[in-house]
DNA sequence: TGGGAGTGCTTTTTT
DNA sequence: AGCACTCCCA
């Protein structure tokens, strides 16, 4: 118990210790948020305030929630696995698997990924004979997430014209699809949950009655529905304990409501705010930049950090001709780092979208410097995975149409369009699923579907199988593996596919059947549906190498949560970071530049002891080379915490005018009709400010130059007329 | 039916 | 540039 508060500061032993009532924890980035959670629990049930199964701990990602079963497994002796502590989406279908008939669900029900939704929504399209193209399948997608995630289902939202009614009515028709096929979306996980308990009052006070302490982490992430979702569980006099930072708040774009923090506190009259302010991660001079680029943002609840180590390093800024120059230069100081003593592991290189890693791999890899990028492919998204997951889903339902659509002809086994079509009107027809009306189709077309139907029904009759068994089964059977087999680059697939039945094996040691859980047990379902959720909800993580001391590569966004000695933001130019799609943005009356502002400030505070920022003249992208500004938040850290490493940038223009400042790579300079001016060159102009020319054509008298002036746009001007000045 | 060429799109992302 | 998707021809 002692242990349990040792080594935490005041702030944070009071949000511990806190006696049972609603608190909300402004937590800054590192200041030990992660002190705060687990412990609070141990502590809530090591006094004897709450049992086990009266907790009820949400996150949002997998590794967040079993970050925290494994630290509180640490400190108490209790059987962690059987807590509710998890994602939304993981606890919602905890809550669904348990009661699928009042949830209107078959026991079975499968969970759609977002790839899933889409081809599911392009089905629909198809069956119904709309155009795609007025109605994109993924804006459609969209649409309909972003409705049920604010409780809306299709006779609640409100439609002016008649393409929104239509629009409408797709959701309405993609529900019926779902419905018939016994599937469910991620945003549909939590509506229905919702739904369930909502209109379940014996159940909603059940849980009600059972959940005392509700904690969550990242409030700051929570959507308004989640929101809702919180408030009824809590209704029956739970306390919540929330923990979130709104200056963390990056996905808005995807739902998220920072409102939600201020709407806690006044709605449930919260009577601890605690601020843990104390940083515990970074040297000063990186957490006073922090703060000095936060506090250009005008809604904050308000909060500086302080450091709890000494100022440290400045910061450094490198200004690059190219982004392959940039990417040169990083490699080069990473190999002094090294020199140094640096682990790679502890080097990040953060960037705002990942078309940029290109760049940076390429020069890596020439380099022969070790990386590991985050965010690709993740194995359960894999195409051969997939493949064999839908014929797992078969089994487990034969009404999955998306899993039917995408297997009835993988490996090929000559069915076409043409057949599938007769097939597709034959189930709209008796409005069955397709797997259904294949008996209804006549021809050869037909026989070939009755021949997959008997695959289907033989793949069915071994489900008994322990689930690796069938899964090996299921890759043979199919004639997957075969396939793969005679493919020339099918090697990796095989391999891939060899590592799901693997998963399956660990998936059934680790977690398999019996899952006694409380009062309410016995119909989780069997280890396949188990398995096919875990492949849906828990995508797999990333990729091999995992154990190597490699390079850390990723999004901004995907560095949120974590740390390192040394971090590279690289691609500091405006149009990329601030994303030029965010300048028009605007949510709830903030602007996209507050989210982008937001990013920054995480990404500046994901670094312990060295942060580089750096930034070039002219990027590579989507086959077009750009001519973009230097970020202006790198106007917004203050001068005395920098340390140039080229010659320093006027405010918002290029110190470097010519000459690729590393290395010196032969560069033809481009001339616009001998004007004196060049692509690339910072101009000023009397009206639009500062710019850089991306583009000249004509000449002489006639010669007109493209320039980019960030905030005021791009214009073509004719140099006879507009008076530019160099600006360098 | 299936592969190869042509076309279009491209912020961030977890579940 | 690179990838996914479509269309067309063998």
């Amino acid at each position: 118990m002692n242990s349990l508060l040792a080594h935490l500061n005041p702030p944070q032993l009071a949000a511990v210790t806190l006696p049972p009532a609603h608190a909300l924890i402004l937590a800054g980035a590192g200041s030990g948020k992660t002190r705060v959670l687990p412990p609070r629990i141990a502590w809530l049930i090591s006094t004897g305030q709450v049992s086990p199964p009266g907790v009820l701990a949400v996150t949002f990602t997998n590794k967040a929630a079993k970050e925290m079963q494994t630290r509180l497994a640490g400190m108490l002796p209790i059987n962690v696995r059987g807590m509710w502590i998890g994602t939304f989406h993981g606890l919602c279908n905890r809550l669904l698997r348990a009661h699928y008939r009042d949830a209107g669900l078959p026991q079975l029900f499968q969970i759609l990924d977002s790839a899933d939704q889409q081809s599911a929504v392009k089905r629909l399209l198809k069956s119904l004979n709309v155009d795609d193209e007025k109605f994109p399948p993924r804006e459609l997608c969209q649409f309909i997430n972003a409705q049920k995630e604010q409780g809306l289902r299709p006779a609640a939202v409100e439609a002016w014209d008649d393409w929104a009614r239509k629009r409408v009515g797709l959701y309405e028709a993609y529900e019926a699809q779902c419905q018939r096929e016994g599937v469910v979306d991620f945003a549909e996980l939590l509506l229905r949950s919702y739904e369930l308990l909502e209109r379940n009052e014996p159940l909603c006070r059940h849980y009600q009655e059972r959940f005392r302490h509700i904690l969550v982490d990242e409030f700051q992430d929570t959507n308004k529905l989640q929101y809702k979702w919180l408030k009824l569980l809590a209704g029956g006099g739970a306390h919540l304990f929330c923990v979130g930072d709104d200056d963390q708040s990056i996905y808005a774009f995807r739902g998220a409501d920072v409102g939600n923090m201020a709407d806690f506190e006044r709605e449930f009259k919260v009577p601890n705010l605690i601020r843990l302010e104390q940083n515990y991660r970074s040297h000063g001079n990186i957490l006073d930049a922090a703060n000095a680029i936060i506090k250009n943002n005008p809604t904050r609840l308000g909060k500086n950090l302080w450091p709890a180590a000494g100022s440290g390093e400045p910061i450094r800024i490198y200004e690059s001709y190219s982004d392959g120059d940039e990417a040169r230069w990083i490699v080069e100081e990473v190999k002094a780092l090294q020199r140094d003593g640096h682990a790679r592991a502890e080097i990040a290189l953060l960037y705002r979208s990942n078309a940029q890693s290109r760049a940076l791999e390429h020069a890596l890899f020439n380099a022969g410097l070790p990386y590991r990028v985050y965010g690709g492919l993740r194995f359960f998204e894999r195409a051969e995975i997939k493949h064999a997951l839908a014929y797992l889903r078969l089994i487990a339902n034969t009404d999955d149409d998306t899993a039917f659509a995408r297997v009835v002809n993988f490996p090929a086994r000559g069915i076409g369009a043409r057949s599938l079509e007769n097939l597709q009107d034959a189930a709209k027809a008796a409005n069955s699923s397709l797997h259904a009306a294949i008996p209804q189709v006549a021809g050869a077309g037909g026989a070939k579907l009755a021949a997959f139907a008997r695959l289907i029904e033989s793949l069915r009759e071994a489900a008994y199988l322990p689930l690796p068994e069938l899964v090996a089964h299921v890759v043979d059977l199919s004639g997957l593996r075969a396939h793969y087999q005679n493919e020339k680059e099918g090697q990796e697939r095989l391999a891939n596919l060899d590592e799901l039945i693997n998963a399956a094996a660990s998936f059934v040691a680790e977690e398999g059947t019996p899952n006694q859980d409380g009062e309410i047990t016995g119909e989780f379902g069997n280890d396949l549906s188990s398995f096919l959720a875990h492949a849906s909800l828990e995508a797999g993580e990333h990729q091999a190498g995992e154990g190597d001391d490699a390079l850390q590569l990723m999004t901004v966004h995907s560095a949120k949560g974590l740390e390192f000695n040394v971090v590279f933001i690289s691609g500091l130019e405006d149009g990329l970071f601030p994303h030029e799609n965010s300048l028009s943005e605007t949510r709830d009356g903030k602007s996209g530049l507050e989210e982008e502002r937001r990013l920054m400030y995480v990404a500046v505070t994901r670094a312990r002891q060295r942060l580089y920022l750096s930034f070039a003249q002219t990027r590579m992208l989507h086959g077009q080379t750009r001519y973009n500004l230097p970020s202006r938040f790198l106007d917004e850290v203050p001068e005395e915490l920098v340390k140039w490493l080229t010659p320093r940038a006027g405010k918002g223009g290029f110190a470097v005018s010519s000459a690729p400042t590393y290395p010196a790579t032969s560069r033809r300079s481009e001339s616009s009709g001998g004007s004196g001016f060049r692509i690339g060159q910072s101009v000023m102009h009397a009206k639009f400010g500062l710019g850089v020319i991306i583009n000249a054509e004509g000449g002489g008298s006639d010669a007109r130059v493209q320039v980019n002036f960030g905030n005021a746009g791009i214009k073509w001007l004719a140099l006879a007329v507009a008076k530019l000045e160099a600006a360098n």
